[in-house]
RNA sequence: GGCCCGUUCGUCUAGGGGUUAGGACAGCAGAUUUUCAUUCUGUAAACAGGGGUUCGAUUCCCCUACGGGCUACCA
């Protein structure tokens, strides 16, 4: 590892499906450990499978990551820069893995290998039937069709004759390879239990394993952060760094806990969000799906009423804890306090509630105004209501929802007459006595002079010492016949904006309606 | 099965050889708002088990258990 080179990050993909949570996370931390360091964000397509490449799951992620803010300032999407192309795909076209796997080959490190998928499938049942699991290793190589059991002669043959075949990593017999996981620290792995991996496939595309390790070196990559599902092909990695001469500039690996599903165990999954009612995915939308081979709907943070930056602190908190006792950070927050030696080492459930919470405490922190235009943009029907009324609504409500869209769900009485009255209250409340009450009121506050909370909260209860009421009996059910609901934001400030006509209609309407 | 990684309240986590093991979400209980879905206060709740090392271990080491990941010409 060289020091002093400008620090270079990416998040690869692929492109077989939407891109859910967990691989925002992923991008996140790469974001914020790019921008910590002063160094690039990098967005790369690796679409080096043909079979499974969905249409549109490239546009997909482009618009989560622009959504979520953690925009790359390099790659596929978001201008090229000069590592271009930035999908593996168009790479391949360019010829940038080939020499790379000739020059595996030259130092005998690689070889080529004949068997079809049939015979390797053959392979392994038989050795399931003993019991055994089958590997492409150093001990069955040499009963195999490749380059290291055949003559030369034969080998040749077979290219002249247009067979086709894959390349191989010839894994060492017996070495040790170990790397330093800033996350988890050393990892050691006998090179004996590691198989000789595909390198690049019959149909003249790269694996994974190939790719990654030519684009990381080629695009000057520092540090590779990814899901733990990588680590136990990092060894594979760490020794194609060093087959290909470029152990000193081999990238510090850092392998992130798994995110889990809320209900017991196992890994989140697509199908998770539907069970259990919350969103899986950043954006809602609809893509193919890989193993049905339909198209899929699927529901998405944003649809669903989230804010990216609360989407986003949360994501950073899986996994992520800074030293404090902090939950609510800024991005600018994020990007100061981020460091992998902080990111921990065992799987995170998510917590659907919690993601809730981090919305409301940003919900509440955004202005009165601004929830106003956020909640015309969401119902248009509200915008026949001016300004200061949209206003003065956010603010009554902004205290007892989650969500902006909960403004309205909640508030329907701020902008329609209730046509149903809470059931509870009515049954508890709604007597001969009551009546009388609300009748009162009705007339007092038609005779109202100024109409505004203190007072109108003062001839309430004048009303109610008149007619020898107690006022904590009826408030609620006075709510109920204005509003409909059993709650609500403050009662006299609610009814000081909903305005003196409104109320004398809705209280004349629920003496003729309540039964 | 093999290999790898992990294990602090229900959940996300802080901490770390000697602490009343801290915070947040969710829960519960009170208060207040003469209504309420807000707010406040309080409360319950955890170091997987067994061996070491040590004066002392939840913290370090080993084993076991449990969980997860990987084990494709997928990424």
């Amino acid at each position: 590892m060289s020091e002093n080179r400008r620090v270079r990050v990416r998040f690869a993909p692929s492109p077989t499906g939407p891109l859910h949570m967990g691989g925002v996370r992923t991008a996140l931390y790469n974001y914020l450990f790019a921008k910590k360091h002063g160094g690039d964000f990098i967005l790369r397509i690796e679409d080096t499978d043909q079979d499974r490449f969905v249409p549109g799951a490239e546009e997909y992620i482009i618009e989560a990551l622009k959504w979520c803010g953690i925009e790359p300032n390099e790659g596929v999407g978001f201008g090229d820069g000069p590592c271009a192309p930035y999908k593996q795909s168009e790479r391949k076209d360019a010829g940038v893995y080939a020499q790379y796997a000739k020059q595996l080959i030259d130092s005998g490190n690689a070889y080529y290998a004949f068997d079809t998928k049939e015979e390797l499938d053959e392979q392994r049942a038989r050795y399931e039937k003993m019991g055994k699991t089958f590997s492409y290793n150093a001990v069955t190589r040499q009963e195999l069709k490749n380059s290291l059991a055949l003559s030369e002669d034969e080998v040749k043959r077979r290219i002249d004759a247009g067979e086709t075949y894959v390349v191989r990593a010839k894994m060492p017999r017996n070495e040790e390879v170990r790397f330093h996981d800033l996350i988890r620290g050393w990892v050691v792995v006998n090179s004996s239990q590691l198989d000789d991996k595909v390198l690049f496939k019959s149909d003249g595309m790269p694996t994974y394993h190939l790719a990654n390790i030519v684009d990381d070196y080629t695009m000057k990559i520092t540090h590779v952060i990814r899901g733990e599902e990588w680590l136990p092909s990092a060894p594979l990695h760490v020794l194609l760094y060093r087959f290909l001469g470029w152990e000193d500039v081999m990238p510090q690996f850092s392998h992130l806990p798994l995110l889990l599903r809320p209900d017991g165990n196992g890994k989140l999954s697509k199908r998770d969000g539907d069970r259990l009612g919350f969103p899986v995915f950043p954006l809602t939308g609809e893509l193919l799906d890989i193993k049905s081979g339909k198209p899929e709907k699927f529901t998405g943070y944003r649809e669903s009423g989230y804010f990216p930056e609360a989407f986003i602190n949360m994501l950073a908190l899986l996994g992520w804890h800074s030293s404090g006792n902090q939950e609510l950070f800024s991005k600018e927050e994020l990007i100061n306090e981020f460091s992998l030696e902080r990111v921990s080492k065992s799987g995170a459930k998510f917590d659907a509630e919690k993601t809730k919470w981090f919305n409301q405490q940003y919900l509440r922190m955004k202005a009165d105004s601004e929830l106003a235009s956020l909640l015309v943009k969401e119902f248009p029907q509200v915008g026949s209501k001016d300004n200061a009324y949209l206003t003065e609504v956010c603010r009554l409500m902004k205290e007892k929802v989650n969500f902006v869209r909960e403004i309205y769900e909640q508030g329907t009485y701020f902008f329609e007459d209730p046509t149903v009255y809470d059931d509870g209250v009515v049954k508890k409340r709604w007597n001969e006595e009551s009546k009388k009450f609300i009748a009162a009121v009705k007339d007092a506050f038609a005779s109202a002079g100024d109409w505004n909370a203190a007072e109108l909260e003062k001839t309430f209860k004048g009303t109610a010492e008149a007619t020898g009421t107690n006022p904590g009996s009826v408030m609620q059910l006075f709510r109920v016949c204005v509003s409909g609901a059993g709650g609500g934001p403050v009662l006299f400030e609610m009814v000081a904006l909903l305005g003196k006509e409104t109320i004398i209609r809705r209280l004349e309407a629920a003496l003729n309606n309540i039964k």
